[in-house]
DNA sequence: CACGCGTGGGT
DNA sequence: TACCCAAGCGT
């Protein structure tokens, strides 16, 4: 039997049921390629509903302003694929007429599609065989034939995807793509595989040589730096506050935060309050207080962010603008997010 | 092309 | 605890 029929047969009696399998609209396909990258079908199935709910349409995506599908994003992280949908969006409804690319090849000229994410669609909406490679496939691929290439080397990612291609079953390419993924989530997982049950266990290489938790071997692990960071939330006695966009190549592109100041380390109060840029911002008397007296550690994939939360009461100022009911309408990091929830309760 | 980009869950 | 992992991509 040939290994895309043990593998479908597999999916057919095991797949979950899933909102976008129950469609081929490459709108929504692509909707839920995207929000699945690096993430968990558990954590993207929410966000999922709500934005083909908000916009059913590639049309009422790129009408809606960036910060309005950020704030729709916010949460699910990696923001950048958010700002990239939406530019896509924009792409499609004005350019391509509302008509989605029907082709792997024209797919992935679309910004935020990359190889995977191109092969997913084209196989699923347009039958076309192009196989996808995800970190599923790697790991399914590199126990059933002991390989033991790095998955995320340049060797690596070439050979991967030309086995995944040889094995394709080109007259149900999508459901082949969601086979093996769906088969590495649930079947041939990272911890503790089900191996015992496997219908690839009299063919497996890892299986057979005991490698199964050796692989699939990966290089370089990454490093984390620790950053230190004073947020100034304001409140002046008019009742308002200061968030700004974060700008540039950094983290939280797009998403909206109060002023902050970063330093070498933890500081006090006193170093605070002798922070040119706090001078600056506050002319006038103000009453300090930190709102978490142990720091707060927020971890990024690749920083550990020390977070302080100072508040600082004031009187009125010029650029203190932001009235505390809005702040709700802003897109912010969970690390903020959080804190207002801890400040300001809802209700 | 090696690196940076979020958040949450599991061990 | 400190890792690893999760339907990757852009630069």
């Amino acid at each position: 039997m040939k290994f895309y029929n043990k593998l479908i047969s597999w999916y057919l009696q095991n797949k979950r049921t899933l909102p976008w399998r129950e469609t081929k609209n490459p709108y929504f396909i692509w909707l839920s390629e995207i929000m699945l990258q690096q993430t968990r079908v558990a954590q993207g199935l929410a966000y999922y509903l709500k934005f083909t709910e908000t916009f059913p349409t590639v049309f009422d995506l790129a009408k809606a302003d960036e910060s309005t599908v950020l704030k729709m994003w916010q949460g699910l992280g990696y923001y950048s694929r958010a700002r990239n949908l939406h530019y896509s969006a924009k792409h499609i409804a004005n350019e391509l007429n509302g008509e989605f690319p029907s082709t792997y090849k024209e797919i992935i000229k679309l910004k935020g599609i990359g190889d995977y994410t191109a092969s997913a669609i084209a196989s699923i909406c347009f039958n076309e065989p192009t196989a996808v490679v995800d970190g599923n496939v790697y790991r399914v691929l590199s126990r059933y034939f002991g390989i033991s290439t790095a998955i995320n080397s340049t060797a690596g990612i070439k050979e991967f995807k030309t086995i995944a291609q040889s094995l394709i079953d080109k007259k149900q390419p999508g459901t082949y793509n969601q086979a093996i993924m769906d088969f590495g989530a649930l079947h041939c997982k990272p911890q503790n595989p089900l191996c015992d049950s496997c219908p690839f266990a009299n063919s497996c290489v890892a299986f057979e040589k005991k490698l199964t938790k050796a692989l699939p071997v990966k290089e370089k692990k990454i490093k984390i730096r620790k950053r230190y960071f004073n947020f100034l939330v304001i409140k002046t006695n008019n009742n308002k506050t200061i968030l700004s966009e974060r700008k540039g190549k950094g983290i939280w592109q797009g998403l909206y935060e109060f002023p902050l100041i970063e330093t070498e380390q933890i500081i006090n109060k006193n170093e605070l309050i002798s922070n040119q840029y706090f001078t600056d911002l506050f002319p006038n008397e103000t009453t300090i207080s930190l709102f978490n007296k142990k720091e707060i550690v927020h971890k990024l994939s690749h920083q550990h962010l020390y977070t302080q939360f100072w508040i600082v009461e004031t009187k009125s100022l010029e650029n203190a603008t932001i009235s505390w009911e809005s702040i709700q309408d802003f897109p912010v990091p969970i690390l903020i997010s959080n804190f207002l929830e801890e400040f300001q309760p809802k209700n």
